[in-house]
DNA sequence: CTCTTATGCATAAGAGTTTTAGGTATATAT
DNA sequence: ATATATACCTAAAACTCTTATGCATAAGAG
């Protein structure tokens, strides 16, 4: 139950689509939110999740700004200018590929 | 175009369900059948193909059974009772992964 | 008041899966 | 003769994630 392992690739997505819709995250609200919204199916461990923010904001996809709360640090990641466009493509290369697989797990429907 | 990458760890789920279909399949068999069935989106290499097909084997799923066809030898491969079992089980959960996938990248359709 | 849980960041070692790049061999088409 | 298709295979490298740590503050339980 819960906590079905990442296939692996999918995980820059998943970050790249929630900042597209919630414009700025932090690090852990984002391993909150993805367990929120598959009510608990998936959960994002911090040990992919961290070194994956550092990646995309070398690619030039997020911008960081730190911000204190409560005396404690938050590190908001938000999209930049390609990183949006680069969201665009990797969803839709994301939903081809789920296209691809029903055609194989789902041979009947031939509806594509 | 073509040639997406695969997202790791469903290519057994693929091989598995492409014997529940066709009964018995070389290798090289199945990189065609994909190829086909997915026109070139997706190609199988085989160098991920041989190792995985040697370890669904070691884990009891698949039985072997060597033919020789026009002076070449092919390896025909067909899923043993437990790997039948195991098939639907791992159908099941990329059906459910994909799912989930579909909640975060289509947050409107929540229809789940 | 101390201990646990939640919040918030991070990295390193290991495991697992795939790509890339080779290798062998036969059959068929150019 | 040479290239392409068929048919198998493996090893090294790359990539991505899990597991296991580490640090630090805040809040709640006992």
């Amino acid at each position: 139950m819960g906590n079905s392992k990442l296939y692996k690739g999918s995980l820059n997505t998943i970050i790249l689509k929630l900042l597209e819709e919630s414009d700025k995250m932090y690090g852990y609200e984002i391993t909150q939110k993805v367990k929120e919204i598959t009510k608990g199916e998936l959960n994002i461990t911090e040990g992919a999740l961290y070194p994956a923010l550092h990646k995309l904001e070398a690619e030039g996809l997020l911008d960081v700004e730190m911000q204190k709360v409560d005396n404690r640090l938050r590190k908001y990641y938000k999209l930049t200018e390609k990183g949006t466009t680069e969201t665009a493509n990797r969803l839709s290369e994301l939903e081809e590929y789920i296209r691809t697989m029903q055609t194989i797990i789902n041979p009947n429907w031939s509806i594509n």
